[in-house]
RNA sequence: GGCCCGGUAGUCUAGUUGGCCGAGGACGCCGCCCUCUCAAGGCGGAGAUCACGGGUUCGAAUCCCGUCCGGGCUACCA
């Protein structure tokens, strides 16, 4: 029994996230539950000028709106805390401290325009990767006259030369960089506050984070933090995992032009969380080949690192709908009417009443299983919420059905009980009669009680309509 | 430019100890069935020179080399 696995996913606040991050998110917490380890959640706030209060509210409430509860983090606390880490600048300080008195950090005092011009002179030569090292080996006296000159400064690490930094990523195998591609990178910038480098690689340290899962766009980042830890005499090892990349279905990198990048864009587009979840499981990841849904315990009992995917997923919003429609037909009939409710509100159809939630709970059932996204039920049910002037296509299906709609409406007064079996017997019975076709039968019907020729089945439309609407409703639709 | 990571059908993937793969499943697509519309469901179908070229082997998607393509990093962003 592995004692005591950490994970944690360590989002920017910068507005609802991404869905790569949830998707990170969702794998940390996955192997973490799956190993009865805990599961943190840190805000990466170090960026002052990006965080707001309410885009920081967002990702917490993307984070509960998944199902992603965190052990330890904002509101739940820990023994690790503070866990944003704009309050805990106190710890970068020190550590920042401690490097430059060992050694391994130096004053930089070159500015950003300088080290750009001369990043730009560089471009053509072979080598050059990043800074130069150019304040590296400052003298006494050279500090002394850059500060009596009023530069700021910024701090570096003085990366060791000539040596291979190694680690085994689960996903990838080994990987090995030779620190001669590694140039002295800034860890605390010239107004104090700490770069990703050192925030990130000192509070995986301090959280005792034992398995670190991200994109693999931070795999350059590991040997630096490696680094970090080793000249902070920080025994510990994590175990990493770089996760490939989310892109779009054309292989580019995943952009808002393309379409919603956000989980929160996902939940007002009338997806579940649960197919959400399932569906991010699948990107990049799989159980067998043949398995495709999956509840949260199986993917709690099931997922492993070693089965995650090494090429970049590209995300098909295709194939989410179907793991959305599947779980919408999962759902009981008050449990979707409650989530119905939401989205008819918010269609501003007056759906949030009693007699609305009776409503929803009824044609719950039907709408069910001709949903991709909840948002599609307005539409289909507004009907039963309000009379509308038939469309143009049910208008051409009134025309010149008056005395026909009126015998229908004679039939549906003299039923005894109104059920939809009743109601059906019923205009089977008028049909035959008429020598009328099913279709020919009861497509006037729904276009004059339901204004277009689209719409759950008619005989459970109408019970659920009541016979009173459904007569009115018949005698008085436009047939002209 | 340098370093790193990838490359199985439109998409997600199975395949990781070479033969059971003349490549399996799912989404999407096409058709049929069911049927009061739309769906859902059932059945069937098209779709992959396993990026390309060499090599090793009786035999390679699976091993080796090279090439090409895509992406990441190369910031006082994370």
């Amino acid at each position: 029994m592995a004692a005591s696995v950490r994970t944690r996913i360590a989002p920017a606040p910068s507005g609802s996230i991404h869905v790569g991050n949830a998707r990170t998110a969702l794998y940390n917490w996955l192997f973490a539950r799956g190993q009865g380890g805990v599961f943190v959640l840190r805000v990466e706030d170090t960026d002052q000028s990006r965080v707001s209060e309410e885009s920081y509210q967002a990702v917490l409430e993307d984070m509960r709106w998944l199902g992603l509860a965190w052990d330890e983090g904002p509101e739940a606390g820990g023994e690790f805390g503070p866990y944003r880490q704009s309050l805990r600048s106190d710890r970068y300080d020190a550590a920042a401290l401690s490097l430059v008195d060992a050694g391994h950090a130096y004053r930089c005092y070159c500015t950003p325009a300088e080290l750009a011009e001369r990043r730009k002179a560089a471009r053509g030569s072979q080598a050059a990767p990043g800074y130069d090292g150019r304040c590296r080996d400052l003298t006494e006296r050279q500090r002394s006259a850059f500060d009596a000159e009023g530069r700021s400064w910024s701090l570096r690490f003085r990366v060791p030369e000539g040596r291979t930094i190694t680690f085994d990523d689960v996903i990838r195998g080994t990987i090995a960089t030779p620190t001669s591609q590694i140039p002295d990178f800034v860890i605390k910038r010239s107004d104090g506050s700490p770069t990703y480098m050192l925030a990130a690689g000192i509070d995986d340290a301090l959280m005792a984070i034992t398995h670190i899962i991200r994109g693999e766009d931070l795999i350059a980042a590991t040997p630096r933090q490696l680094l970090l830890r080793e000249a902070m005499a920080i025994e510990d090892v994590p175990v990493f995992a770089h996760l490939p990349l989310l892109v779009q279905p054309d292989g580019k990198p995943l952009s808002k032009r393309w379409g919603d990048v956000s989980v929160g864009a996902y939940r007002k587009g009338g997806f579940l969380p649960e197919a959400m979840v399932n569906y991010l499981a699948l990107l990049g990841w799989s159980y067998d080949d043949r398995t495709n849904i999956f509840t949260v315990d199986e993917l709690i009992d099931r997922f492993s690192l070693e089965r995650v995917a090494r090429n970049p997923a590209a995300f098909d919003v295709a194939k989410l709908e179907w793991v959305n429609g599947h779980y919408i037909r999962s759902k009981s009939p008050a449990a979707l009417a409650a989530d119905l409710e939401l989205v008819c509100v918010e269609a501003g159809l007056p759906a949030g009443t009693v007699e609305g939630r009776r409503i929803l709970t009824a044609v719950a059932p039907l709408l069910a299983e001709r949903m991709k996204r909840l948002t599609e039920a307005p539409p289909m049910l507004r009907f039963l919420f309000g009379r509308a002037a038939p469309d143009d296509k049910a208008a051409a299906v009134l025309a010149g059905q008056g005395s026909y709609l009126t015998a229908v409406a004679e039939r549906l007064e003299a039923i005894e009980k109104w059920t939809a079996p009743a109601i059906e017997e019923s205009l089977r019975g008028l049909a035959a009669e008429r020598g009328l076709k099913p279709k020919h039968a009861f497509q006037p019907i729904r276009a004059a009680v339901t204004g277009t020729l689209v719409s759950p089945p008619l005989f459970e439309s109408l019970e659920i309509l009541g016979r009173t609407e459904t007569i009115e409703r018949l005698r008085e639709a436009p047939t002209a």
